[in-house]
Parts: C-alpha cells; structure tokens; sequence
DNA sequence: CATTTATTATGAGCCTTCCTCATTTCAGGC
DNA sequence: GCCTGAAATGAGGAAGGCTCATAATAAATG
C-alpha cells in the first residue's frame, strides 16, 4: 500500500486495473443485450473470460455489479455533456445544447435508462439515488445558475421544477420517439425552450411579464422595434 | 359453455372470480411491500390462500401476473382521473385538476411506478406499452383535443409533444417531492401550467380576425425566440 | 342416487441461478 | 529455491420459478 516499491506494484495494480475493465465492459454488454434478468453470472464470467467466484472479488453481488454499470455509464455520460455545451454561448443556447446532447445520448443507450431503473432499487426501499446521476444533473443546475447571474433567466425561478420538467420531458419523449422508430427529432427540443420561455428574462419583456393579452398587433410591435434596433447595430458595425 | 344452464355455472364463475380478485390482492400488496424480487411465487400463494401451483392455473408466470397487477392498477387510475376532470371548466383548470390528481396519486403509490417499470420489459425486448397505460393517457389527450375544438388552445400545437413534457415533468417531480419527503406541492403544477401559456389561446384576439391565427401566433412565438437570441448574442458581445 | 366425466387444486420435485468457501495457483521478497 | 500473502477457481449449498402426476371437487348423465 506503500509508495516505496512502486514499479511492480503498479503492473499488479495495472492487472487488477485490466480485469476490472473487463468485468464491466463485460457486464455492461451483457445487461444490455440482455437485460438483467436474462443475463447470468455465469454469462458475465464467461465474457470476461474470468471464473464465476472471481466476480464477486470485485462486486459484492450481482446488484452491486449492476450499479456499478450504471453508474460508469452516467459517469461518460457527464463527460459527454460538459465537452457539448459552449459556455461562452447564452443560456438558452446552452441549454439547447445540452438537451439536444441528452435526448441524443437517452435515444442511443435507451437500453442504458431502463438499466438505471432496476440499478436505483435498494432491496425495495424508498428509491436511493445514484451518485453519478446527481452529478450529471448538476450540468443542468450549473447552466441555470450561469442564465441567472447573467441576468438572462429570472432569479425567482425554481431550480428544481425547471429540472424536473426538463429532464422529464426529455425521456419521456426519447420513449416516444424509440416506439416511433424515430432517431432524433429537433423539434422536440425546440418545443421544450419554447415551454421555458416564461422564465426568459427578455431585454424587452414581451412575454416574460405577460400573464396574457399580448395580442398579436402588441407582438408584432415589439418584434418590429427589437429588429430595428438590430438593424441599427448593423449598420454601425 | 351454453348458457342453458345457468345458475351453478354462475356460482362457479363467481368462486374463480372471487379466486381471481383474492390473488390480485395478494400480489399487490406483495410486491408493493417487497419489491418484486422480493417477492415469492410461494407468498403470494400464501397471502391468497391458496396453493403455489394454483398460481399458474390464473397467470402463466411471475412476470404476467406482475403484468395484470400494474394493468389494474393504471385502469383504476383512469377511473379516478375521469372522476377528478371536470370537463365543464375551462381546459386549463381541466389540465391543473388532472396534474394535481396524478401527481398526488404518483406520490402516494410511488410503488406502484416502480412495478410499472418492471412490468414494461417484455423479456428484454424493446419496451412494450402496456395497454392500460395508453387508455390513461388519453385523459389528457382528450382534454387537449377539446381545448382545440373549444379554441382555448393552438391547434398547431404536437400533442405528444406536450403529453410528454406533462406526464414527464410531473413523474420526475413526484420523485423529487418524495426524496424530499414532501407530501404534495401545488407550486409543481402550477408551475408547469404557466409552461403550457405560449399554446393557451386567449380570449381576447384584439387583432385576430377570423384568420388562422393559431398558426399565426405560434409563428410569432418562434420569431420572438429567435429575435431574443440574437439580441443576447449582441449583447453578450 | 350412483357413476362417469370434466374441471380445478395441490405440492413434491426438477432445474436454474446466485453466492460461498475450501482449495489451488500465482507473484514478489528473502 | 522457498515462503507468504493475495488472487483465482469451481464444486456445492440454498432458494426460488415452474411443471406435472395425482387428488379433490363439481357437473353431467342414466
């Protein structure tokens, strides 16, 4: 444990290291082409071309092995999210991206979400949750906070509903498009920041105040002022 | 089979329907109380009284009688949501009646949505719909489709696309308000109500003739996102 | 009512799978 | 080359899903 013999320990260390990333590329193929129930242990071993006792060297039980999946994949999936989203970007922007990534990554790994499900059940208590999960979420949070900082989303929204409903919508449509067959549709990413539009502080506030009667002459008027003004910045470029 | 004689066969369907209901029962609770790997074939046949063999004469397997549990479970919900929807209201006091129903009702049999996952892998295939669940969510389709026959809502606006922002955002608050302990909070459905607002048609159309003006308003909608981009994107310059 | 036939119920036992543990193999230090 | 601790193995125990030969019960018939 000692960092005095360090050269042969780290080949051991990089052995154990190996056959830990066997077991789960392993078992990740495994759950997924099969699903939990139709995959064994004895199946997972063979895979990684270990004996079956060996497994449980590493994963307590089949549960365990099973989070550990699912976790590794949120974990990716983090990594994934921060590398797509521009920061520089506004935030409705940003969260375009992130949507699009989200939705993009649910279609792709559906296999991955129904997973996640069976992975979050603590011997039938109230639903833990997963740590990687909170972790990925936090991408989301952070986009939020930077939109309020920066004065582009109103400070009075509630961080967890928005959460909610995005991420909701999210998979919930990415189901939808799998029964449809569908790979990717933009559209619905467009139709979800359309639904927080509400919370869009605009810098003429056209329908952020708006409860209703902004009848359709009184839009049309403000649009016409914002493009003038866009106009003249045009011009003195 | 001929209906000549009736009266014995009628007291013999009612023990096999009484049978029948007894198991239902049973496996609720079961599995609502253990999970579903918790639960054995051997307790549920216990809790109905009867034998374990028996079991298989009603349901061909575990996964099937875990099927017809969460089957009932959503058909009774549509029973409740019916009764909830007062369709004489306004579409969208229709809409908050049913998200606060169904949320309440998510939050009080979380359990119940937990199985409902379980009972959609169709032994690993790609996630089948339980009947029940379509005949659910047609509530709200029909709320919806009566907002656009009533022109209380945009008719160009993607019914499965609002569908899945409304079931979506409020199964992922259930879950939040459960985690947080939280009984019920009526801020959640308000809250997604006021995302719904860019598709309410309000009764004021000061301009709108008799014009399409659905199609017309949530074009403006789409120009006024796209306008209030740029104008960030210039600012932040 | 007696007998035959059809339906329904039973639980012992088979098979599969998860997991443990006594035994074996292996790697590194002396 | 030997020794010691760690790592790996796979046979076997335990438990649960499901089957099937048998038994009990109800219905039909004479």
């Amino acid at each position: 444990m000692s960092a005095s013999s360090s050269h042969q320990k780290n080949t051991q260390r990089e052995r154990l290291e190996a056959r830990e990333q066997n077991i789960l590329k392993a078992a990740t193929e495994a759950f997924s082409a099969l699903g939990v129930d139709g995959t064994t242990m004895a199946e997972i071993a063979r895979r990684a071309h270990i004996a079956e006792g060996t497994l449980y060297l590493y994963h307590k039980n089949k549960q365990d092995l099973l989070a550990f999946v699912v976790q590794n994949f949120w974990a990716e999936l983090t990594q994934g999210a921060l590398a797509a989203v521009d920061v520089s970007l506004p935030v409705m922007a940003q969260l375009e991206q992130l949507a699009t990534y989200h939705l993009t990554a649910l279609i792709q790994q559906s296999d991955m979400v129904g997973l996640t499900y069976r992975a979050r059940l603590r011997h039938g208590e109230p639903e833990y949750q997963l740590p990687k999960i909170r972790e990925y979420v936090r991408v989301f949070d952070q986009i939020i906070e930077r939109g309020i900082n920066r004065k582009e989303l109103s400070e009075a929204l509630p961080l967890w509903q928005c959460r909610d409903v995005f991420y909701g919508a999210l998979e919930y449509s990415s189901r939808t498009l799998l029964l449809r067959e569908a790979k990717f549709d933009p559209s619905v990413v467009e139709q979800l920041l359309v639904m927080f539009h509400p919370y869009k502080i605009d810098p003429t506030p056209a329908v952020a105040a708006g409860h209703n009667d902004t009848s359709v002459s009184k839009r049309l008027t403000k649009i016409e002022a914002q493009l003038a003004l866009l106009l003249i910045d045009r011009k003195s470029d």
